[in-house]
DNA sequence: CTGGGGAGGGGGCCC
DNA sequence: TGGGCCCCCTCCCCA
């Protein structure tokens, strides 16, 4: 059920100098409202929101969710994506679920599973009180439903599901989550009847259905195929909603998803990558923004995975500060709906990343979408989502980490280049100094490339690569010499170019002396970013001597020519197992 | 014929 | 997103 008001609150004014408005009502208009919203959640128009359950991909509006529910309220106004855990309600349970919130209406129930005790048991999870009334209705009436303590248990897999969810609500609030079916006015506990009961105190579990990081996906193969199904065999629906194509990487993302609160990883599954770790959500946001792939905040994301199960271990007001359990209250309450009509309220609705902020709806103003790491407050999520792809968590954790420690050189131990380039790759200890370089760095780790190429299939890590290899198929050279008309794909290689007309060689060889147009035609260029290469003349046999080892050199080249093989010109070449080896020395005499 | 130098061009990666 | 730089492969010319 939606409940807007259907008259403007008094402090609106016009209503009451109007009062023959207020006799004029329209009883269809809700039903109308509805019925177009519904149309809308089935063509993905306007949805601003992606629910992941298991294998199934749901779109929806935000609004539409906040106002039937508490808890996806909680979700929906910090994050466009959720994961809830199927153990808890199903996809196909789900989507009755969503059709009610749509329609007001309850489909027909499949027994077993599928039945009105799954759906009663998953509108208690997801906190939607008018279903829960329904289904309670429903059971009733057919003699079924039983109203024990622990409320309707379908079955006893439910049963564990609900012990093991309920806390996930009680992490984003420092008290547990209001039984939707708890009466009005009800104390509220930690001991949630129908949801919490179960949940033993001091145990925290992870918060809100998003670790992603419990279980390797499946082949990076199937995390890329787009799939209309996602599993073939798997006849619960619905999928996808009409219109919509199944974003890539969602069959690994759902595999992945659905484990959240499953074993972890056992011996043989196999460590994955970090990055791959998060690809699927990436893939989902991306689709869902309608972007490519890469974007800051399924990264961010990522990066704060392992943070979140470490939060998950300690007690949680230690990050997520006290929410008065009488928010919730308050968040159901009519005062909210009728006293302001900008939107969700963020309090007590943050979501697992409540961090530090304090629900202070006066000090935000019209900006109720408030960036959780640096608390700005945004008119609109789209504003926010904008905010956020401009800095990372990461970020915020150096700013406070200069803030405290005070001296330029003493910072809880960084050294200088960390300050400098504070933004350091998880997988290869790489540093940048800006996080979105960090970001297309990490692509660099992907097993697979984001960026095809239409005509040949080639696929790179940059979209900028992608595009100039374009210019090589479609025969565009925009950069002319002046002198000589050549073309060329490239500034940098006009630039070069040019050299050869004006007969400047500025690249001197540090051996013989002799000199170059072109950089690349040194053999070992000496520069500021040639790293461990670039030594000086007389230390090259002392370099060589530290970085080869004996045994496996190959044997001297007869001649330094420019297309000797690769390992012999100098270039550092890993070797499984071992240290890097670097061959200079040979020749050289 | 061979090797060295010059140069075109592509991809990777960082800014 | 584009620029810049590096690395690499390759081809051509010439001694």
């Amino acid at each position: 059920q939606v409940a807007w008001p259907l008259r403007p609150p008094l402090r609106w004014g016009w209503a009451r100098r109007s009062p023959m408005l207020e006799a004029m009502e329209m009883p269809s208009h809700s039903r109308q409202l509805l019925l177009q919203l519904n149309t809308q959640r089935a063509k993905g128009f306007l949805c601003d929101v992606i629910i992941v359950v298991q294998n199934a991909l749901f779109r929806a509006h935000k609004n539409i969710l906040a106002a039937s529910s508490v808890y996806l309220k909680s979700l929906v106004v910090h994050d466009n994506l959720l994961n809830l855990d199927h153990e808890m309600v199903s996809p196909g349970v789900f989507r009755l679920v969503l059709d009610f919130i749509y329609t007001g209406r309850l489909g027909e129930c499949e027994p077993g599973e599928q039945g009105l005790g799954a759906v009663l048991a998953a509108a208690s999870y997801l906190q939607v009180p008018a279903l829960v009334a329904l289904c309670k209705k429903k059971l009733k009436r057919t003699g079924k439903y039983c109203h024990l303590r622990g409320g309707y248990s379908p079955y006893g897999k439910m049963a564990r599901g609900l012990r093991a969810a309920t806390p996930v609500i009680q992490t984003c609030y420092s008290a547990g989550p209001r039984p939707v079916d708890m009466q009005p006015g009800e104390p509220h506990s930690t001991q949630c009847g129908d949801l919490g009961s179960a949940h033993p105190r001091g145990t925290a579990p992870p918060p809100c259905g998003l670790d992603l990081s419990k279980k390797s996906p499946t082949s990076p193969s199937s995390q890329l195929l787009p799939t209309d199904r996602l599993h073939p065999g798997d006849s619960r629906e619905p999928l996808l909603p009409p219109g919509h194509d199944s974003p890539p990487g969602s069959a690994s993302l759902l595999a992945n998803h659905s484990s959240a609160y499953k074993d972890p990883p056992q011996v043989g599954e196999g460590v994955i990558h970090p990055a791959e770790r998060f690809r699927g959500r990436d893939f989902l946001y991306r689709w869902m923004k309608h972007e490519a792939p890469g974007s800051y905040l399924e990264e961010c994301e990522a990066e704060k995975e392992p943070e979140r199960e470490e939060k998950a271990e300690s007690p949680p007001q230690s990050r997520y500060p006290s929410i008065e359990s009488n928010e919730l209250e308050n968040d159901n309450s009519t005062s909210e709906d009728t006293g302001s009509s900008e939107g969700p309220s963020p309090g007590g609705t943050l979501g697992p990343y409540c961090s530090h902020l304090a629900y202070e709806p006066e000090s935000l103003g019209d900006n109720l979408y408030v960036c959780i790491p640096c608390g700005k407050g945004f008119p609109s999520s789209e504003q926010l989502n904008a905010h956020v792809e401009a800095h990372t968590e990461e970020e915020l954790y150096h700013k406070a980490a200069s803030e405290q420690a005070g001296p330029f050189l003493d910072k809880g131990g960084q050294s200088l280049g960390d300050i400098i380039r504070p933004y350091r790759c998880s997988s290869c200890d790489k540093a940048y100094k800006d996080p979105a370089t960090l970001r297309q760095h990490e692509k660099t780790h992907w097993l697979t490339r984001p960026y095809p190429c239409t005509i040949c299939g080639k696929k790179f890590t940059q979209r900028g690569t992608m595009t100039r290899h374009m210019r090589s198929h479609l025969g565009l050279k925009p950069f002319a010499c002046d002198a000589c008309g050549m073309r060329f794909t490239r500034q940098y290689r006009l630039t070069e170019h040019m050299r050869i007309h004006s007969g400047e060689k500025p690249y001197e060889c540090q051996v013989c002396g002799g000199k170059f147009a072109q950089q690349r035609n040194l053999i070992n260029p000496v520069g500021p970013s040639s790293d461990g290469l670039s030594v000086a003349f007389g230390e090259w046999e002392i370099f060589s001597l530290k970085m080869c080892s004996d045994g496996d050199l190959p044997p001297p080249p007869t001649s330094w020519g420019q297309t000797r093989p690769a390992e012999q010109r100098g270039e550092a070449k890993p070797l499984a197992g071992g240290p890097t080896r670097v061959l200079l020395l040979w020749g050289w005499e």
